[in-house]
RNA sequence: GGCGGCGUAGCCAAGUGGUUAGGCGGUGGAUUGCAAAUCCAUGAACCCCGGUUCGAAUCCGGGCGCCGCCUCCA
């Protein structure tokens, strides 16, 4: 099975070859944690767990890192307004020092990842961690000359790399004819953009051959990249707005300071609105993750929904999108929690049959550019097809069926498996579904009710079948 | 102004030259004490205008609308 994956540098949906044949090397740019990540973000990182997850059901062994950005930045503009950054303000409200800031967002970034069933990278670089290695490829960079050095800082010469633009298509001459630069005097061109800066004023500083700085925004994932898993990665994934200039400024340094090929793939995430607008707090429609949660909404049902729309294309997230997950997991779950199987009941081919069949539209949906819509078509059908055949399978059937979803879910992550099977009713529970029957017996319904709504009252939601009363928590 | 993307039924969303994807919701039915779950049935569509074609949601041209990037941002 071969995998293929629209590449933002041809523009085209290619076949993923890795350079070393069955070792995919992987970087995904991370968050900045000065505040919690919101949905958006986790959109685009969901996708690169999802593709990794992918991958590693195809047989490659998947070497993931994900960048933590723990430097705050400052922009041109902020240099001219007061030189305070996003980490310095967070900071400051908190009243705390920057490091800790950080600390305390990354830990809630990695809680995010765990309530959201994220595989675990190989390693989270920081970026004030990797400072010595930055300051290297900035020399390298000057000493090849391929950057400047304007007083404390350093700028890199995009004269110098012929293929800037290569990414978005944002040429130096295009962008000359854009003519929306800010025109920095220090620069040689408008397009040239910071490596090493220095500003007395930003709170976090480091000793450099240019005097105290800090290391330009683009340096850090072209630095950490590398320093993990070498100067030629496979994949470089990243939301949109990553695209230019970050991403198109990371190829430039790192294949001017090394003369190889970066990255070969290229993965943007599409951007996430909410209610059709663009999250803003003033909206009141900027969601976290722990907002949702705190709404009432299943991590599990969220993380569908957030994958549920192709990932280059941009998505509208509504909380009836969420409901809407939640519901296709819960019949998945219904399905599932029936499929126990009967020793002595015989194969039944079509059951068989079914299963494969879902199995092979969905890993053909998942290869061709991880389609999650058809895939999704191919598990919904398969539940829908097995309700159909009825609950009375045997022993090996029903393995069969539930490794089959276990296949889905190892891939989607999305806690297809993840139900509850009845096991452990409490004799509480049990006695009151008992005189529940017992008074459905005797038809008398006020009482049954009475129990059924003080059981849901709990949690627990019962159903009356053709095989007895079951339940299953809410 | 430059670079890029999107417009499919009430909602979400595949498809991308000819055979009504799928889901959520709605409606009718089966089942049920009533529900739930499940099954069966069912309506509704390709932003607009031209063109190419026997045939276009799908290709080409021109509009309109929405969104992203060009300042940190997934």
């Amino acid at each position: 099975m071969t995998v293929f994956l629209t590449n933002s540098l041809t523009g085209r949906k290619e076949e993923f070859v890795p350079r070393v044949p069955g070792e995919v090397r992987m970087y995904n740019c991370g968050p900045t944690v000065y505040n919690y990540a919101h949905v958006g973000n986790l959109r685009a990182f969901l996708m690169a767990d999802v593709l990794r997850r992918l991958l590693e059901a195809r047989g490659f062994e998947v070497r993931q890192v994900m960048n933590i950005t723990d430097v705050g930045h400052m922009t041109e503009d902020d240099i001219r307004d007061a030189g305070e950054d996003k980490m310095a303000v967070a900071a400051k409200e908190l009243g705390k020092d920057p490091y800790e800031v950080a600390k305390f967002f990354t830990e809630a970034f990695f809680a995010d990842l765990k309530a959201l069933n994220f595989q675990e990278a190989e390693a989270y670089p920081r970026a004030t961690e990797t400072i010595p290695e930055m300051i290297a490829m900035v020399e390298r960079l000057v000493s090849k000359g391929n950057a400047y050095v304007v007083g404390g800082n350093v700028y890199f010469d995009v004269a110098t790399f012929p293929e800037y633009g290569k990414l978005s298509g944002n040429t130096v001459a295009s962008l000359k004819a854009g003519a929306r630069l800010e025109v920095n005097p220090e620069k040689r061109h408008p397009a040239d953009f910071a490596l090493w800066k220095s500003d007395p004023q930003h709170i976090m500083q480091w000793d450099s051959p240019w005097g105290p700085g800090f290391p330009g925004w683009h340096i850090e994932c072209s630095v950490m990249a590398q320093a993990i898993l070498g100067e030629e990665i496979d994949i470089h994934t990243g939301g949109e707005d990553n695209r230019f200039p970050h991403h198109e400024c990371e190829i430039a340094q790192s294949e001017a300071a090394t003369g190889k090929t970066f990255a070969r793939y290229w993965i943007h995430t599409g951007y996430l609105q909410v209610g059709g607008e663009k999250m803003a707090k003033s909206k009141g429609n900027f969601f976290t993750l722990r907002d949702l949660m705190e709404k009432g909404y299943d991590p599990r049902a969220i993380r569908a929904a957030l994958i549920s729309v192709h990932y280059r294309q941009p998505m509208n997230l509504t909380l009836d999108g969420i409901d809407e997950a939640a519901k296709n997991l819960e019949r998945v779950h219904e399905l599932l929690r029936k499929t126990t199987g009967t020793d002595g009941l015989p194969d039944r081919p079509e059951v068989a049959e079914a299963a494969a069949r879902a199995r092979n539209d969905f890993d053909a949906a998942m290869d061709d550019d991880m389609n999650v819509s058809p895939a999704r078509a191919a598990v919904l059908a398969l539940v829908s097809e097995l309700n159909r055949a009825g609950a009375d399978l045997s022993t090996a059937d029903a393995n069969l069926v539930r490794g089959t979803f276990a296949h889905f879910d190892g891939i989607l992550g999305t806690g297809l498996m993840d139900f509850d099977d009845g096991e452990d009713l409490s004799t509480e529970v049990e006695a009151l579904i008992e005189a529940r029957n017992a008074a459905r017996k005797a038809k008398d319904f006020a009482e049954s009710d009475r129990i059924r709504d003080e059981l849901a009252g709990r949690g627990i939601i019962l159903s009356d079948g053709a095989g007895g009363t079951t339940w299953k928590r809410k």
